[in-house]
DNA sequence: TTGTACGCGTTATCAA
DNA sequence: TTGATAACGCGTACAA
């Protein structure tokens, strides 16, 4: 005779626990929940014959009925690309601390699979999303809509900002003139620029601080020499071939990538095209990938703390979804710039 | 007079959908999930009240209805780690376009944890679980029990092999007893090993392939020269200085490291040590890690297919989640040598 | 074609 | 201290 413990899921419950011992289901969720009021004796029977039953809490029916899932929506462009991976980590750490899991979604960059992703987040009823987005046009409706439905989100790294969500990501714009002044510092004036689509929150905001370095140090900004492609290695190895193939009086003698990926693909171009880096084209990127320091020669760039955006992102999202008068915030994290030889360190001209 | 669109919750309920037009929820019901029965009329009506509505289903209800979740767990011991990133991006790619969703967890290595997190998707009742396990001793009761409560299961890299479930990872042992007897073909005699806890599973296979291939050439396997310890770079540094405390004439002139990243960290400490690569200590490791060519000099390593072994372990358990007659299978991907400088290339002693 | 009743597993509430 | 009931939102099975 085969016992009765399971009903067709192979689960047991609560239900099937009560009726072994005789007692009602009520009591031997209190038992379970460590509520006050259930006698010491009973309690003992009952998470005894809750173990040896292999009793396991249905968070599905619990989520139903509190409308609380403990579970976190994460909306990333790609997760392989390095920078993502910390960022998870960081999440995970502060999310498992305070006892909640990450549903990971990957967008492969594309704006109507994260519409797709987020429904079905929706749909799961996460009690919150972090997002990194890839929206790349000027249609806002769809965040003001989700954002407007109550649910708690926070965007990191790729934000839309003012849109009565917090943001938590680097100081991109600052960090970019920065990088971009040094570059000037060096002596470089033909700069090139390599960019991601701009409407991304990063593009925008690295692309005018390099603007903004620029401008600032009475420097000539060559619209032939900036390059818009994917944010990806692909991306900068086609637009630095794009580059090159102009003639030579015209190229641009150092270059700025939107982050380190981009400058890979770049390196690779210039390296194709017989060229040195740093002698005849310099490049510097952002990120501070793992592999920046391991390239040949070493990348110039910027370290953005991915791990501690994870971190931050988290920590704000849970603040968010326990406390409802919690504030909208943006904040940026600070970054250093790292400086290696792909810049070279000499005046040039 | 504010709308009474919501319920405590913010989420639009089918039930108020229907009052709102005047029908029971059942045909609201139909209309959303396309059923035949329902007249075009009201229908079309339906889909525009949800629309307006902002309507959106509630899986958490129809999971506890279903019995399913379409939602899977994944166990990871540490997503920051190169090879973990591509293997969850063959996972996404598998389970998006079967409509599930990836309820990521990280162990950090950590048994213990890989219990809890385990325990809490049960309790989310997550339909199958991808599990990568840091397991680190002979007792298998805990995933005996998981396995016997019926929930789909398929390992995948760090298997629990013959307990029922399927497992997906490459042909470690083969792999690196190829590895090693290139180093031999290549003349090197005293070959040190740094391993990982070996009862993790890839632990036990690669030191046994390791062995195999020292035995079959004839050459001594010494105690002296095998480290063990993490898996990660720190592990590969303590590990590899270890080695490097032995008096010069009993070091090894080649090491066989369990992965990459323990590879990397023997390579740095080698360096401190003044000593070159591969003239004075030869290496090779296995993963073929993104930074594998990238480290000075490039590393000689195995090429393990970790977007495909995500694929084909999320194919395996959605197979086994859909089919419950699917068969148990332990899949071997075919992994590839790849020689690069770290092994040296000449005969040596 | 549409509607009613019931149950999925749990907990809040009120009664005993 | 314990139990009965209703409710969470949905879909199956049946009735109208």
């Amino acid at each position: 005779m085969p016992k009765k413990n399971h009903n067709k899921n192979g689960s047991v419950t609560l239900k099937e626990v009560a009726a072994e011992l005789g007692v009602s289901a009520m009591t031997v969720s209190r038992a379970v929940n460590n509520s006050p009021n259930v006698d010491v004796k009973t309690k003992k029977r009952i998470l005894a014959k809750v173990k040896e039953m292999g009793y396991t809490p249905n968070l599905v029916a619990k989520s139903l009925v509190s409308s609380k899932t403990f579970t976190v929506g994460v909306v990333i462009p790609e997760i392989s690309h390095s920078f993502f991976p910390d960022v998870v980590r960081g999440i995970e750490e502060v999310l498992d601390s305070k006892e909640y899991q990450i549903l990971l979604t990957n967008t492969s960059d594309n704006f109507e699979k994260e519409k797709k992703v987020i429904q079905a987040l929706k749909s799961k009823r996460v009690d919150g999303i972090l997002i990194s987005s890839s929206l790349t046009t000027d249609d806002f409706s769809f965040y003001e809509e989700l954002i407007n439905s109550g649910i708690p989100i926070v965007f990191f790294d790729r934000c839309i900002e003012n849109l009565g969500a917090s943001c938590i990501k680097v100081n991109d714009q600052a960090a970019t003139q920065q990088i971009t002044e040094h570059l000037i510092k060096l002596g470089y004036k033909k700069i090139g620029y390599l960019s991601g689509p701009k409407n991304v929150s990063i593009g925008k905001a690295r692309f005018d601080g390099f603007n903004m370095a620029m401008i600032k140090n009475g420097l000539a900004i060559d619209e032939k020499l900036i390059v818009e492609n994917g944010y990806n290695e692909k991306g900068g190895y086609d637009a630095m071939n794009e580059l090159l193939m102009l003639p030579e009086k015209d190229r641009p003698r150092a270059i700025v990538a939107v982050n380190d990926p981009v400058a890979f693909g770049a390196m690779d171009a210039i390296k194709e095209a017989n060229l040195r880096i740093p002698e005849d084209i310099a490049i510097v990127g952002f990120t501070n990938d793992i592999r920046a320091k391991l390239v040949t020669p070493p990348l110039t760039t910027v370290n953005q703390p991915a791990y501690d955006v994870g971190k931050k992102a988290a920590s704000k999202l849970i603040a968010t979804i326990q406390e409802k008068g919690d504030l909208v915030e943006n904040v940026e994290l600070i970054t250093s710039l790292v400086i290696r030889e792909s810049c070279g360190s000499q005046l040039k001209n």
